[in-house]
DNA sequence: CCGCCTAACCTGTATATACAGGCTAGCCGC
DNA sequence: GCGGCTAGCCTGTATATACAGGTTAGGCGG
């Protein structure tokens, strides 16, 4: 009768490693957009889960717009998962460069700290939690351009602190620790606070665009970053499609 | 033993009941951002289910952002923050009807201008050609939320001028007129200039989103629009999944 | 051959039960 | 009085089981 036996890796909860192991499968191509997934009844049987825990990881995953139930039919995936470049998280380096200006990276601060309630509950870890740390403020052409404030989930990237990030961003290496799977962004008009509008250069007045960003690889949360650009002078962009990029004057400004 | 009895309402499914009930507890300010929800086992109790469906109701609107929970503590009704999906164009008489709040559109200004560099060039007209001009406040719960500035393709919604503002959005106008097809949108953090400032009842400093969108149908720009909103009260959100929506304390925010 | 009916399979919902682990209030002993 | 332990409540996960209703393929009878 199959006790509640601990799954081997991990990831203990059955209903994430049923999840995992799909999303795997649609990320490496071996499930593609219309295809029928393992019945509810297949999963029982090669997880040795009970039926409710696969309805489960099939639910959860049709809430999140991966899958596509119906009744008396099957579970398929949803045909356009490929959203792609909707709104780019991109390394600020990349984005300096194709300006075709210089790109430099001062590391304020690295290293370890306990998770407050907040750190804690973005990375989903509990509180008190060794998290690292790091404050970066990124350059253009010898002005500040972007602060970075990053908290990294040790869990994923426990060598992050031993990364050169004037030589690699933080965005660089943790992409490489860890592909990106889904991401977070939470945009925000704020006025800045006198530690940030310094390291920005910023008059007393200057509002800034603070984006709180978030991303997983697989079910964990990777990292997340408070990231501040003065105000106007920074765009944020969200296209649904690929074009038009033609870059236009904001209306009200001066071009 | 509880037979599984037909509920009496309209709605059959049991977690349905539950979460419609909480939602409209919300909704009529018994229950407040902050408060505490009736446990699980109080739902058992009060509606006579098994725990599982409590526990998918509870699970579901934590999914949804409406909730948040935590083991040993209870669970409770997340902070209200105003937010706008940054990867989707909504009717924003939709969003605040959704939040339990009343829309009401103020018409500002309606007619007609020759478009200037700026105007043409972002609705792909010629210099000078006649389009039309709108400025509407909107206002949530009689307190200003968004001023919608816009400008229209006359070539595509030549009737936009005589449409109602008051008891109908431009943007539920012109998705009737023409489908949108694709979508941009621009975010950068301003100092409102004082009209702005005067519409969205702000303070001196207070910073300001302002979102420029354009929206296409087919390969026309139908409508270009500044969108002001008052800055740290509002939140522009962009995620890849759709889920979960677990709202999180910005860090560096109080909760 | 065609139409109907049924068996098999699917999801959707619901139940009762169990054990784990986080958190807190209160009691007990020192 | 204070520290530590425990009982009680909370969520999180998992199990086995049940019945419903949608869908399809195949078999049986006219």
């Amino acid at each position: 009768m199959t006790k509640a036996v601990k799954p081997a890796a991990g990831e203990a909860r059955h209903y994430i490693r049923i999840k995992e192991q799909i999303l795997a499968e649609i990320a490496e191509g071996k499930l593609q957009p219309g295809d029928r997934v393992s019945s509810e009844s297949e999963l029982v049987a090669a997880f040795g889960v009970s039926r409710m825990t696969a309805n489960r990881a099939l639910r959860e995953l049709m809430f999140e717009g991966v899958l596509k139930r119906s009744a008396g039919i099957g579970t398929f995936v949803s045909p356009k998962h490929l959203d792609v470049d909707l709104l780019q998280i991109r390394n600020i380096a990349d984005e300096i460069l194709e300006r075709g200006h210089t790109h430099q990276a001062i590391v304020v601060k690295a290293g370890l700290m306990k998770a407050d309630a907040n750190v804690a509950d973005a990375l989903e870890l509990i509180l008190g939690a060794e998290v690292m740390h790091s404050l970066i403020v990124h350059m253009e052409n010898d002005r500040p351009i972007q602060v970075e404030e990053r908290y990294v989930n040790p869990l994923v990237a426990p060598d992050y602190l031993s990364a050169d990030f004037r030589s690699m961003t933080p965005h660089e290496y943790l992409t490489e620790v860890a592909p990106i799977t889904a991401f977070e962004h939470i945009v925000q008009a704020v006025k800045p606070d006198p530690a940030i509008r310094k390291y920005l250069g910023l008059r007393n007045d200057h509002p800034c665009l603070r984006v709180f960003r978030r991303t997983w690889s697989g079910e964990a949360v990777v990292t997340c970053a408070l990231l501040y650009y003065p105000g106007a002078q920074y765009r944020l962009e969200a296209r649904s499609t690929k074009g038009p990029a033609r870059p236009v004057a904001i209306l009200g400004e001066k071009q």
